[in-house]
DNA sequence: ATCCTGTCATATGTCGGAGTAATTAACGGA
DNA sequence: TCCGTTAATTACTCCGACATATGACAGGAT
């Protein structure tokens, strides 16, 4: 059930018409309701069957028209989180129907305390893609990746992980790597969960120190996929995300 | 570019009012524009960066109104595939936006002529997390998990391959040790995955025999699972898993 | 007890208009 | 000639009211 009706409301002293909602980063308003709605959804404020406010209703709750409330609800359908039917309203979909790696829901499910059984999860398939991922790079990779690997590297070197730099050097790296498995698939799987991930840990890690210092680890995998080395890549990145864990576990007090 | 204009108009004889569109498969009107868009985009009719029509133009163009033109773009913006902005158009956004593990983009990409080498990314993929996956299960499984799979087993043994209910049995028996594995990433991973491509495979291989008796492989699986030896699980998952991409090579003409 | 049938609440589809924002191009200054 | 600024166009965004269809539920008939 909705606690509270609050946050999403016009402005007030301006009602010339458009809508001059509070809205979400920086999305449209129908964007910030499925934020929203999403967030309450993947946070378990709704039970699965659990039936959403009605159409009109809610749309009034939220003083919002019903469209946006109607393109709200499609973006959460398509991405497999409800399900509405005449009549029956608007219910919340078994977990196991969700699409729990779209980027969005990742993002949602992360935003508030994440469930740390579904963070477990998410680290243990890495745990399996990465290793390989990086084993098919050292059997693919050309000199164009390795060129732009070892840039990302030299990045993370001059900023450190605590800067905004150093971290897009990070992910510029990681991304490398992926792109050199000529693997579309594999790209987006671990770039939606990489993003999420990485995501909420810099931003519990703020107040930390960082643990230790992640280059010798990044450089160990480096150099195996440069040698063409599989089974050492595969090895050198199995420690970069076991690290990662680490990291996360520490961060979020497990 | 949109080569034609068929397909989604109402029925001439009765403009009552409600949509009499010709829709897809028992979907909504939105949802069936949803399909046609996405099949569109999968299939490679437009080019990344292409713009769609407009929001008008388009609607009249199939005789919707504009709202489910706008309902599907939604869908479509929630699976990653257009953005639209104001004047801009809304626009093709380019392959690695997209979210291809998402089910129904799956299922867009292999309705018409699915691209070889997505397969092959995707069987790359299978391959690498279904026999870690069965590695998982041989180590989690509890008493109701051998239950489910030997009952599937079992069924896929009455029924053969060739029919629905077989079919069902070895899905069953996959998801089963998907559930085993208590993670619920790998579930929805793997489902999705594995929905899209053996719906293919049952498809194309209509009219062809049945390449080999696939029974013994999965008993081996399920002996190791049984047994909970995680290697040899993972090993006898590897087999099965190559087995399929062999049959889907060769039902696809590769 | 089961099945049918009518009612009604609710989602779905439609429409046109007002508002807003971003691209494009025209314009003026350097 | 080139570049920054401004204006107009254009397409998305949001709105609210209306019409339609469908599924749930209740009450009655078999």
């Amino acid at each position: 059930m909705v606690k509270e009706n609050p946050s999403l409301h016009r402005d007030e002293t301006d009602n010339s018409g458009a809508a001059k909602a509070v809205r979400g980063p920086g999305r449209r308003l129908h964007g910030a309701i499925a934020h929203k709605l999403g967030m309450a959804i993947l946070s378990g404020q709704y039970a699965p069957g659990d039936t959403l406010s009605g159409e009109v209703a809610f749309a009034e709750e939220l003083e919002v028209s019903r469209s946006a409330y109607r393109e709200a609800i499609q973006v959460l359908t398509a991405k497999g989180l409800v399900e509405s039917r005449p009549k029956a309203g608007t219910r919340v979909l078994p977990r196991n129907r969700w699409n729990l790696l779209d980027p969005e829901v990742l993002a949602w499910a992360f935003a508030g305390e994440p469930d740390i059984q579904f963070v477990r999860d998410l680290f243990e398939l890495r745990a399996i893609v990465e290793p390989a991922a990086a084993r098919l790079a050292a059997q693919r990779r050309d000199k164009d990746d390795l060129r732009i690997m070892k840039d990302a590297l030299a990045a993370m070197r001059r900023h450190t992980l605590a800067t905004e730099a150093g971290r897009a050097a990070d992910r510029d790296f990681h991304n490398a790597i992926l792109n050199a498995t000529r693997n579309d698939a594999l790209l987006v799987l671990t770039a939606s969960i990489g993003a999420a991930v990485n995501w909420t840990t810099q931003y519990k890690q703020r107040a930390r120190a960082l643990p230790r210092n992640p280059i010798p680890d990044h450089v160990r995998v480096y150099d195996a996929i440069a040698a063409g080395d599989p089974v050492a890549a595969a090895e050198a990145m199995g420690v970069l995300v076991d690290l990662a864990l680490e990291d996360t576990a520490s961060a979020m007090g497990g």
